[in-house]
RNA sequence: GGACCGGUAGCUCAGUUGGAUAGAGCAUCAGCCUUCUAAGCUGAGGGUCAUUGGUUCGAAUCCAAUCCGGUUCACCA
């Protein structure tokens, strides 16, 4: 039990024999007591003026004394101060923590509890390489997979490959169009930026004969269009005419985006796009064969990049395989009439009593829309793995759909279905602003994870403190380091702000960082190394007659969180507590650290309980920082 | 226009089940390496917690209104 529901617990008790009420936890509040008032814990007593109808100091002095009579093996003191009950808590209970903890490496992880988590993210496209957006993602799921492992949940992760649509026809036609067979074995390109590029020509393409159709209409040319998208383009632009003579510029804005919009979509790239995909749905041979081949390289090259940030999944789901999931299931909802079939066929959702909109689940002539299969496979998680909670690590543009999806697997009595959680998190710009792949300005994965990695190995070469380290060495430390750094870096601030990336201050090792924490461990290492303390056992008893000095109760405070930093990161899943916890412990223990040694500590006594103290910082630095799957190494 | 999210120091961010003088890091300035790793430590300056009103012993935190920024409201995925 933590120190903070142990003095709860006390006080309640106390309470209820002195004043003869009953209270509950909520009815005051213990915090840790700031550090210019004595004591280690307060109780603020206002909240409980009221229903005793006695002064704060009055309650204060009862509380206080009764705690101290009744529990003098925890509380040794006490004061008050403007309403506020300051309690001393007794270096005995410091020291046992320390003495049955230090060698734990498992400190602070949660005991089974039997439940089931599916964390579903990654969730790449396959025609265009990982950017720093992806990254986050990557993390962000890591972390919170590792942060439920340690909350004592059984985890599967997952990633839903897109790998099916409009947009992986896209590169296939450039590539045909342009890439006179070009591998990556002939190019000597990562497959996955490879099949980036020829994404991009078709863009570029598909922009150029966007601008030839559009400025046709402008002449009053309109023979490319045809059928639905004529009669389409004519009402606007009739339209549009009306409107210029108004001269409501957000409306013009407005239509002139549609027919650009429509241009596009009438371009020969684009038609070419279409039919492929048609004949990708047919399973035209010639077809399936380029998809499957130019999948497979864009594999390659994620497994590459995914081996170097750590990440890896137990179950991977193809769009592929997932696409055509759900048809049943709108058949029963159909049935159950949680949906509703309109004139021309197509099958509806009515959420508006909910506050959002009526929403299509399958078209009219059948085929399933992109929530479709979204609720097949929810269902397919649930059915194959018996899952209790479901978490789905997606950007915040997409809240209104995952919204939507959990109403209607609620709608359909979906087991779990209130458990199925968005870990929604924000996009990552730029100091300059926004990524935009039309810009030029994304940030490339591989590139970022390897310009961090040259800077870890810049700094480590100018610090020239690992001299010793053959080859192998060096390059793992400077992986170790790099990646602690960016994996830290995008960790560190709340999932669900939209967070700037600023290059200058994402390389820097200082302060609030992955290495600065790292830096810690391998300095708590260094000594017990000369100290030839190889396991964490020490055999040398500590004194516990000496009063524990300030830094040294800093420290042992600021461990005692860890298990709630913990359970707090899983409830709110959110990575960022343990990033601040862990840096915290760091920053705790470096101010010990400058102010008394270990090694030549006053007396055999002394050091053998910072020893203890030493270690049991490193494991919780290593322990924390595994959550956020960074390595600590042990020399740096 | 509706819905959701955000606005805290020059910059990047903590802090919201209401509690004492609002905290870190970076940047700036001043100190600390014959003693366990200075990727460190100590200190200083820097704030109308977007604005206004309300609730109360007490509000960055709760409520209401307003302003600013973002996302979204596709028979795309």
């Amino acid at each position: 039990m933590s120190i903070v529901s142990s003095i709860q617990q006390r006080v309640l008790e106390s309470l209820s024999l002195l004043f003869d009420q009953t209270f509950t936890e909520k009815d005051f509040q213990v915090s840790e007591t700031k550090p210019e008032f004595e004591g280690d814990y307060t109780i603020v007593l206002f909240s409980l003026v009221k229903s005793l109808k006695q002064s704060p100091d009055a309650i204060g002095n009862r509380l206080g004394e009764k705690l101290i009579a009744d529990h003098p093996q925890l509380f040794t003191g006490f004061n008050i101060i403007k309403g506020f009950l300051n309690l001393s808590i007794a270096d005995e209970f410091w020291t046992s923590l320390l003495e049955e903890n230090y060698a734990n490496a498992d400190f602070g992880t949660a005991a089974s509890t039997g439940k089931k988590v599916m964390v579903e993210y990654s969730s790449p496209n396959t025609n265009k390489p990982l950017h720093l957006g992806h990254l986050r993602n990557n993390f962000l799921g890591w972390s919170v997979a590792e942060i439920y492992k340690a909350s004592g949940f059984e985890v599967i992760k997952s990633c839903i490959v897109n790998d099916r649509g409009i947009h992986i026809c896209k590169s296939m036609i450039a590539w045909q169009k342009y890439g006179n067979g070009a591998t990556p074995q002939s190019t000597g390109t990562k497959g996955d930026h490879l099949v980036g590029e020829y994404y991009v020509r078709f863009e570029d393409d598909l922009k150029a004969e966007s601008q030839v159709l559009i400025n046709k209409i402008k002449l009053g040319d309109l023979t490319d269009f045809a059928g639905a998208d004529l009669s389409k383009l004519d009402k606007l632009l009739v339209a549009l005419t009306k409107l210029d003579e108004v001269k409501d510029a957000d409306k013009i804005t407005k239509l002139h985006g549609e027919i650009r919009e429509l241009a596009r979509n009438c371009t020969p790239v684009m038609c070419a796009a279409k039919d492929m995909l048609l004949d990708w749905e047919q399973g035209k041979p010639e077809v399936i064969d380029l998809w499957k081949q130019m999948n497979g390289w864009v594999y390659e090259g994620f497994d590459v990049t995914y081996k170097r940030i750590g990440s890896d999944f137990d179950k991977t789901y193809y769009e592929s395989n997932t696409y055509l999931l759900g048809k049943d299931i709108v058949q029963q909802g159909l049935a159950k009439g949680v949906f509703y079939k309109k004139e021309d066929g197509s099958t509806w959702i009515d959420l508006t009593a909910e506050g959002l909109d009526e929403k299509i689940v399958q078209r009219k002539d059948g085929t399933s829309v992109y929530i479709t299969q979204d609720i097949g496979l929810a269902l397919q998680k649930y059915e194959q793995y018996k899952i209790d909670e479901s978490i789905y690590v997606i950007g915040n543009e997409q809240n209104y759909h995952m919204k939507v999806l959990q109403l209607i697997c609620q709608k359909l009595g979906m087991p779990n279905a209130d458990k199925i959680k968005h870990l929604s998190y924000g996009m990552v710009e730029l100091t300059t602003g926004k990524m935009k792949s039309r810009e030029g300005t994304v940030v490339d994965a591989d590139d970022i994870v390897e310009e961090m990695v040259a800077t870890a190995q810049h700094h480590t070469e100018e610090l020239g403190k690992v001299k010793d380290f053959n080859e192998a060495e060096l390059k793992d430390l400077y992986d170790i380091l790099g990646l602690g750094a960016m994996k830290f870096y995008l960790l560190r601030v709340d999932p669900k702000k939209t967070m700037i990336f600023n290059p200058e201050e994402s390389i820097d090792f200082h302060g609030f960082t992955g290495p600065f924490v790292q830096y810690t461990h391998a300095r708590i290492r260094s000594i017990l190394r000369k100290e030839g303390i190889t396991g964490s056992g020490i055999s040398d008893p500590f004194s516990k007659e000496e009063e524990l000095l300030k830094l040294e109760k800093n420290v042992l405070i600021t461990l005692e969180q860890y298990p709630a930093a913990i359970r707090q990161a899983c409830v709110e899943q959110d990575p960022s507590v343990i990033a601040n916890y862990v840096f915290n412990v760091a920053k705790t223990f470096n101010s010990f650290y400058t102010e008394h040694s270990v090694s030549n500590a006053e007396t055999p006594g002394k050091k053998a309980l910072r020893l203890r103290l030493a270690v049991m910082t490193a494991n919780t630095l290593k322990s924390g920082m595994k959550l956020l799957g960074i390595r600590v190494p042990e020399r740096m």
